[in-house]
RNA sequence: UGGGGAGUCGCCAAGUGGUAAGGCAACGGGUUUUGAUCCCGUCAUUCGUAGGUUCGAUCCCUACCUCCUCAGCCA
């Protein structure tokens, strides 16, 4: 359950691109494609990229693929491809037709490299890494032509035909696309194109110990599937001649062509695939899907919504610029789905005992979910005689501004009576431990006669209140930007206080929420119940979303 | 010091030879039984810097500055 409201795509470079492409008739309808490998958990940059290549193919009604670059069989593994699958469908996008593999391909790209080693513009070369650094050259000097750069057609062929059928150790030969040597772009420097290495993949299995190349993979896969424009990010602009010269020199009709944009970075987070997983292998978190993670299934496990993160790339745009995103663009996109979808109900963090020393047994009151939106229903709020309030609700001395509670001062409970404290009961060290306080009987549904009471504060009655574990998110590290320097490690950045849990109290009509259910708990924040904790009947458990806007805090952090 | 990119408000981001959209944030004010929401208003004489072309430049030209990126048989 999401908003429905789809606002206007805002223009960028990629849309004019498109625009222009189907002006002049390059193409009838766009495909897009999703490229990940399926070598670890998608995060909040991946979702970028989904949104904007299915969101492109929503908008000019064209398609858009599911690719997994499954091209390196170490790295890649089964769970990774269904957790990818399952993240993208709950960000609300399906692809085009079945899931395409690069592996679906094997075939053909074998093919390919003979016919580039036919035409003179491949060859096997016996070079060991190391010695492939060296003939490299530097990012200022050329790189020398390899010994074995020369071999014939008929060589190469048959060297490859044995590379393929297992004769060679791991490592022991590669093929290379014979570019050129002294070229200012390091990618054309005869790149490797397909390398021996005997690992199981996971959709293949052991049919193959050759495995085919990124960038000679991309293209080719691209081309295959019709792909009008191949989206990556700004790091892939130096392969772009390197994907233009593959498809040139192939007898492939088709010739995508890629544009690049430039990644996504958010402040207090970090969105590199090996750190998180570092992350995840020395517990620093959870798991992938822990709540604090900038992963797709850590923000879903937090209560962000598929619509809030749509939301969010709609509004940070796309563009080719270095950029660092302000948290609260993200908070801003997601409140703002929350706001129109989660029912309100009560719940109370830190509790302070409250007795109403004017008021036998019970009263109950019905209250609407959502004060904009009662098609959403009601529930029944209790009244007793024994309450509890959010200790931050109370001061003994009102400080300037202060709306709230304080000795002497009346407020408005929330769906409830005016009530005013009368005695603050302290422990030995002082510490405010209860509240005695009286209501005003008329105020039920109105207000009071002579006088203006301005606060509301939550409450919970003792008797009828459930207790539930309640997880208080905070962002994850320190600084605006934890991987900034090169020198320094980004855990010495971690929050020690992103995780706070508390035992608190809820509102008996969430008692059977199934895992999953968002609310707003009133003047605290949006909380989801989790989805593993968090059981129905039992054991409540809920996760802190994101706060409410609080501009109290704010102004009293200022005094 | 080679190649490839980028520099427009605190953070994103449109835009174009004709006199700077929008969002977020911020700041005022109004409504409110959530200090939320909602509503109203304010917020770049200026587009990295310096020259030049032009009636006119953020947009064209030149030079410079800053930042990012590339030397995997990773993607």
């Amino acid at each position: 359950m999401s908003s429905t409201r789809t606002p206007a795509p805002v223009s960028n470079f990629i849309r004019a691109i498109i625009d222009a492409d189907l002006a002049r008739g390059l193409h009838n309808r766009i495909v897009t494609r999703f490229p990940p490998e399926p070598n670890g958990y998608l995060h909040v940059g991946h979702a970028k990229s989904i949104c904007l290549n299915f969101g492109l193919a929503e908008d000019y009604q064209g398609q858009c693929n599911l690719r997994f670059d499954d091209t390196n069989p170490e790295k890649e593994s089964d769970e990774y491809a269904q957790s990818i699958q399952e993240d993208v469908r709950w960000l609300g996008f399906q692809w085009s037709g079945d899931v395409h593999w690069a592996s679906d391909y094997f075939d053909a790209l074998y093919d390919f490299a003979v016919e580039l080693i036919n035409k003179g513009l491949a060859y096997v070369d016996d070079l060991s890494a190391e010695e492939m650094r060296e003939y490299r050259g530097t990012l200022t000097q050329a790189g020398r032509n390899s010994p074995y750069r020369d071999r014939t057609v008929a060589e190469n062929l048959d060297l490859f035909a044995r590379m393929k059928a297992g004769e060679y150790a791991d490592g022991a030969k590669v093929l290379r696309a014979k570019i050129d040597m002294a070229s200012s772009n390091i990618n054309m420097r005869d790149p490797a194109i397909y390398r021996i290495r005997r690992a199981h993949h996971i959709r293949t299995g052991d049919a193959w110990c050759i495995y085919p190349m990124y960038d000679y993979t991309h293209c080719i896969s691209d081309a295959l599937e019709g792909i009008t424009h191949s989206i990556c990010t700004l790091e892939f602009e130096d392969h772009r001649p390197l994907y233009d010269w593959v498809l040139d020199n192939l007898s492939i009709a088709c010739h995508p062509r890629q544009y690049e944009f430039s990644r996504l970075e958010l402040h207090y987070t970090i969105t590199s695939k090996r750190k998180l997983l570092q992350l995840v292998n020395n517990q620093q978190v959870s798991g992938w899907d822990d709540p604090r993670m900038p992963t797709i299934s850590g923000m879903r496990r937090r209560g962000y919504t598929a619509a809030g993160i749509r939301e969010f790339s709609r509004r940070i745009g796309v563009s080719k610029s270095g950029n660092s995103v302000d948290m609260a663009v993200m908070e801003g996109a997601i409140r703002e789905d929350l706001e129109a979808i989660a029912p309100r109900v009560v719940a109370v963090i830190h509790p302070l005992r409250v007795t109403i020393t004017n008021f036998e047994g019970a009263a109950e009151r019905e209250a609407d979910f959502h004060p904009q939106h009662p098609e959403l229903g009601s529930r029944v709020v209790s009244f007793g005689r024994e309450l509890v309030i959010e200790a931050d609700d109370f001061a003994e001395v009102a400080p300037p501004g202060w709306k709230r509670l304080s000795l002497g001062g009346e407020v408005r409970l929330r769906h409830s009576y005016v009530m005013r404290c009368d005695e603050a009961v302290k422990d030995e060290a002082g510490r405010v431990v209860e509240l005695r306080c009286s209501i005003d009987h008329a105020t039920l549904g109105k207000n009071p006669e002579g006088r203006k009471v301005r606060g509301v504060i939550h409450f919970l009655s003792c008797e009828h209140a459930l207790p539930a574990e309640i997880r208080l998110y905070d962002r994850l590290f320190t600084v605006p930007a934890p991987d900034a320097d090169k020198e320094v490690d980004f855990c010495t950045y971690l929050n020690p206080r992103s995780l706070t849990v508390v035992p608190g109290w809820v509102e008996s009509s969430v008692k059977d929420a199934a895992p999953e259910t968002r609310y707003q708990f009133e003047r605290l924040g949006y909380f989801c119940s989790d989805r593993r904790d968090h059981q129905p009947g039992g054991k409540l458990v809920f996760n802190r979303t994101v706060t409410l806007k609080d501009s109290w805090t704010k102004e009293a952090g200022s005094l």
